[in-house]
DNA sequence: TTGCGTGCAAAGGTTTTGCATGGCA
DNA sequence: TGCCATGCAAAACCTTTGCACGCAA
């Protein structure tokens, strides 16, 4: 029951964003200022539609930052195996580090074993200052 | 500079309000809701203006979570010093968990010799099943 | 030709702002 | 009386929805 996938020019440049933001998040209307840089004059009802089919599809992860009003989009990398470990994230850049190592597992042990807690990797963020931000 | 704070009763209700949910989040409309049941007539505005208040003295902190739009908010305990440890939050029921224990040091330290990063517990939740809500 | 993709306008929901009024101290 | 707190209306902002049209296959 696969829907059909038809190819635009406006996938394309937002497929081209994505590339170019794998390792911080970003919001719609940056994706539609993107695409006003591309001289595509793409409606952000558009953007929004195609953000969706990508979340949908588990490309995007989609999220929402305390302070901001806006949604929050990151890139699952196939390769970097983003559903298995949680993310750091830096709120002065917003660059996105990964989690991925053995303490990963130690952590997910230690809340199933002492809160009886099952951590839900997509969902999660840690926040706080990477090493660059942190030693301005 | 500190300002004058008066005593009204739309305050007065917010903090029995605080003071009952002290363990999960909530978001402004609940408060208003939890006015009207005391038949108070407050204006949202008021209650927005007041959830203010209380995130800049550190009562509250403001949450936002992915898939509703409206903010959450979540009570500071004084003496369960939230601000040293992370919260572990239910997606289904909404439960927060305080991870207050040698763990979290670990965590802190992991984080920052291997990853370069220096947590911020205020920002930072775990999302995830509780107990209760997995055993279904 | 089929039906997915898009533009446009309008609406929905949450939160903020400005201004006048109300009420605590 | 002085100043904070509130009500009300309007606006700002992000996001969704409906409908008609455009365009890929």
């Amino acid at each position: 029951m696969e829907q059909k996938n038809y190819k635009t020019k406006t996938k394309d440049l937002i497929n081209e964003f994505i590339l170019k933001h794998h390792d911080v998040t970003f919001t719609a209307a940056e994706i539609s200022e993107y695409l006003k840089k591309c001289d595509s004059t793409v409606n952000v009802t558009t953007v929004y539609r195609n953000i969706d089919r990508l979340v949908e599809k588990g490309i995007l992860i989609k999220r929402k930052s305390d302070n901001e009003d806006a949604a929050q989009f990151q890139v699952v990398s196939e390769d970097s195996d983003c559903e298995h470990h949680i993310h750091l994230q830096c709120s002065e850049c917003g660059k996105l580090l990964h989690m991925e190592c053995d303490f990963m597992d130690e952590m997910q042990e230690h809340l199933m074993k002492d809160h009886g807690f099952f951590l839900d990797c997509r969902q999660s963020v840690l926040k706080g200052l990477c090493e660059n931000c942190r030693k301005k």
